[in-house]
DNA sequence: TGTACATCAGTGAACGCGCGTTCACTGATGTAC
DNA sequence: TGTACATCAGTGAACGCGCGTTCACTGATGTAC
């Protein structure tokens, strides 16, 4: 069994096939909790997938394509925050205290799929910048809709919900990024934090309202 | 009159002395508003600021040192928002969309220094971003005092200013970094919502502890 | 005032390194007849 | 079922490049006598 042997890595010789996911797999074993997609280097995630730097080229035109194919891949991690969010929402868990919290714990996951997206404040190439664009964007339009549902139906409707739902993103993901830099310990008081910070905010935009109508 | 000569860059030989600030003006011009102080280079810099790559040794240990410098300069821009935002509180001008359009201005402003200050997300070394956080606390902290002296002479005080002042921190810095990737166009608008992201974390905190006391 | 000397910001040349990219190739796999 | 062939994911070698860093040096400047 020829096929079989050749999946050996001892063996010499050509490699069984990789996939987009393998590449994808080795950047994420490579950044880890500290490190940002855009230093990630061709020949390096080359070199932590077992294959020849030009095999690279077979999968990505680029490495800026591969860092693209990463956030995208990340926005998963959003998903799921957001998902978690709609159950506390049904089961009548306290919500925001209980959305933070997801969010947290996808900011703490294994796989690291939520810190490659909170690692990157700005820097990377246009088409990077982008992709990261997109994945705020798309989490800060679920949030409005959300906002909007929720406090309609409790009757007490906000200001302006764009702006907090926008507020709310912004300031959740740069407490996120805060928190890949503080020990594990420090996760109780944070979750705390953010969860005072979104009721502030929602319970201004709703005042807002009542002040100006 | 030799000396004088030398200062000549199109004579031979040896250059004029140049100093840590010609090599901090030097990385500023490299940086511009899109780039990010870690990718900036020892050779890089030494060039710009028309110097032998080795010379660059003469003041600063290495490129890192550079960066952290670099960091505690644009600490600078902050410090101006602080005045402005003091100013604007004695005149009796509005002081939250007062405040905001000081910062703005600095994110403007053809110095760029606040500009390196925003374009860290978390990237770099240790040494880096705890001089990037440094900023943001000194900051924070400047806000928190602030907070506290006008909300409780004005018998509003608030729920948890160190929280309050944090969560503006974080968000008008997350916004500042927002607005480099757009155009000035967009500036009144982003103006408008920052303002109002701050006046609903404000609104709330107050609420929050007139609701728990 | 003149001379001798220490200091030290500058220099050019060279190093080894890892990078991205290109080339012509190989050989396993799937398909057509 | 066997054979011929196209496809294409993999390969090793090589390229030129810019990087950070080290070396022994030079010569202008300030200081001591």
């Amino acid at each position: 069994m020829p096929q079989a042997a050749a999946n050996d890595a001892s063996e010499a010789g050509r490699k069984s096939q990789i996939s987009r996911d393998d590449l994808l797999a080795a950047a994420l074993r490579l950044l880890g909790p500290h490190r940002s997609v855009s230093s990630l280097g061709l020949r390096e995630v080359a070199r932590e997938a077992d294959i020849a730097p030009n095999s690279f080229y077979r999968h990505f035109r680029d490495i800026d394509e591969l860092a693209v194919a990463l956030i995208e891949l990340s926005g998963e991690a959003l998903r799921k925050v957001v998902d978690q969010a709609r159950v506390n929402v049904v089961s009548g868990h306290a919500v925001v205290r209980g959305s933070v919290e997801a969010f947290m714990s996808q900011v703490r996951s294994e796989d690291g799929l939520l810190q490659v997206l909170l690692r990157e404040g700005t820097a990377g190439s246009d088409a990077f910048k982008r992709a990261v664009d997109r994945q705020l964007d798309f989490f800060e339009e679920e949030l409005r809709v959300e906002l909007v549902r929720l406090t309609e139906a409790a009757d007490q409707p906000l200001h302006d919900p764009a702006v907090a739902a926008k507020a709310i993103t912004r300031l959740i993901f740069a407490m996120g990024a805060h928190a890949l830099d503080r020990p594990i310990e420090d996760d109780a008081e944070l979750i705390h934090q953010m969860t005072q910070m979104v009721t502030m905010i929602l319970l201004g935009s709703r005042h807002l309202r009542t002040r100006l109508g």
